[in-house]
DNA sequence: TGCCAACAAAATGTCAGACAATTAAACTGC
DNA sequence: GCAGTTTAATTGTCTGACATTTTGTTGGCA
């Protein structure tokens, strides 16, 4: 591992990629302990401000983690599913939130993806994944409930509905698209009628998924599509009006 | 913004993580300049090393991008696909190294997302995608190509596929899926039989894509699908042979 | 007036050294 | 052999300083 003192990039950022590409590489192992600062200092003859800024940056990056003591130090990270799907989630709604993608566009991907495991979730879902969606929308049916919490329940059933697929990469890929179209979703105003429908169209989902029939799944989902692409212009417009 | 300097985390992490929201909640827009370091470092009382490590962080994160200079400092970063992109693939790459997940789970959920583009894609394609595609087709098609280069090739094939679809979010959340299958893709050895069979339906897809038929380049993917498993399945068996 | 060069100022990047806090291991006395 | 204490290693933080880069300003000169 070589660091060139004479690039116009910052000496720790150049640490860090060096680092990262030994872990990406497997040169360092998961739990493997990096030297300490002092001695990575010496390596790379930089001060140890810089080491530890460079530490900093792979540890907002969950490459490492960082024990105080005796025995302590920077240790590689495993990244595990749920982790991962954090950095996932947090990614994707920077993404939507920062370059003003529209509406439909998010919603016709995140639909998309979510119809490719529709099957496999006919197929494998479990009594747990169909108990999980049944109180989900029964939650939704409570009257008085705030447009967030009808979100956060939405959110809930499709998350259901996606893990019944068992498959965790599923299920990662797909958290970014689901999740990340939450504050989106959320500047809808649902009405009761709105709520009505689409409790409606879950239902059928969950029917559709304890049947395990994977044509009428998709079928329904093709109409919460459509409903929830209307129902995203509809507030478009409104929203322009105002 | 304030921090609590009894927590037992880092000052450096609980800094990094109030600036972190006050950009996802808005507080802080696209291009806004940061106070300087000193003035951080006065507002949360903390000295400038700790309020460094902290921008180190999110510079990390490539939330903010700092500038010397008189002008200069941090500034609030705007989260391109691009960057968007780059950020997806490297956390799907480390999860699935690091978790030992099983080819077939892999490549059943890259499939699976895959075919839900395949519709849109089939819909929307230009000439350029269709164009690119066929590119592909014909470098894997060259003897003596390295089972790398055909693995890039493949990766580039399917992701003209999938920007088929003109659907930047699809095409940003599939690139963590399929190029992070990579590294599994490159444990396979192709013979050339293995070529001739993939690139073949690789000539089907994009036929089918060309002439806008939706359930033919379906079918072709599902075929696509169950004889890269059933590759997969053979890499491992020689593997654990030897 | 208008332009160019030199200089000053502001900001980040880096360094050195020190001390505090924490933790595991070594040691010591019983 | 064990419990308590000491010690050493390591990260976390602070202070102060200097280097480097970039911008703005100011002064002189045509």
């Amino acid at each position: 591992m070589k660091i060139d003192p004479k690039s116009p990039a910052d000496l720790s950022a150049q640490i860090a990629k060096a680092i990262r590409d030994a872990i990406l590489s497997g040169d360092l192992i998961v739990d493997e302990r990096l030297p300490s600062e002092a001695e990575l200092a010496d390596q790379f003859d930089v001060s140890r401000p810089t080491v530890r800024e460079a530490l900093k940056r792979l540890a907002a990056q969950n490459l490492i983690r960082t024990q105080r003591g005796a025995a302590g130090g920077a240790f590689v990270r495993r990244l595990g599913y749920h982790e991962a799907r954090a950095q996932h989630i947090t990614t994707s709604t920077l993404l939507l939130s920062m370059n003003a993608v529209d509406f439909d566009t998010a919603c016709e991907a995140r639909f998309a993806l979510e119809r490719a495991c529709a099957p496999l979730s006919a197929e494998r879902r479990t009594a747990d994944h169909l108990a999980t969606m049944r109180a989900e929308i029964h939650r939704q049916s409570q009257p008085g409930l705030s447009d967030e919490s009808f979100c956060d329940s939405d959110v809930a059933f499709h998350r259901a509905l996606v893990d019944g697929a068992e498959n965790p990469v599923l299920s990662y890929q797909l958290a970014g698209a689901v999740e990340a179209m939450q504050p989106l979703m959320n500047m809808i105003t649902f009405t009761q009628r709105n709520r009505d429908m689409i409790v409606g169209l879950h239902t059928r989902i969950a029917d559709a998924i304890q049947a395990r029939n994977a044509a009428a799944a998709d079928a329904a989902l093709d109409e919460l599509t459509a409903y929830t692409l209307q129902l995203g212009n509809d507030a478009m417009v409104a929203r322009e009006k105002r």
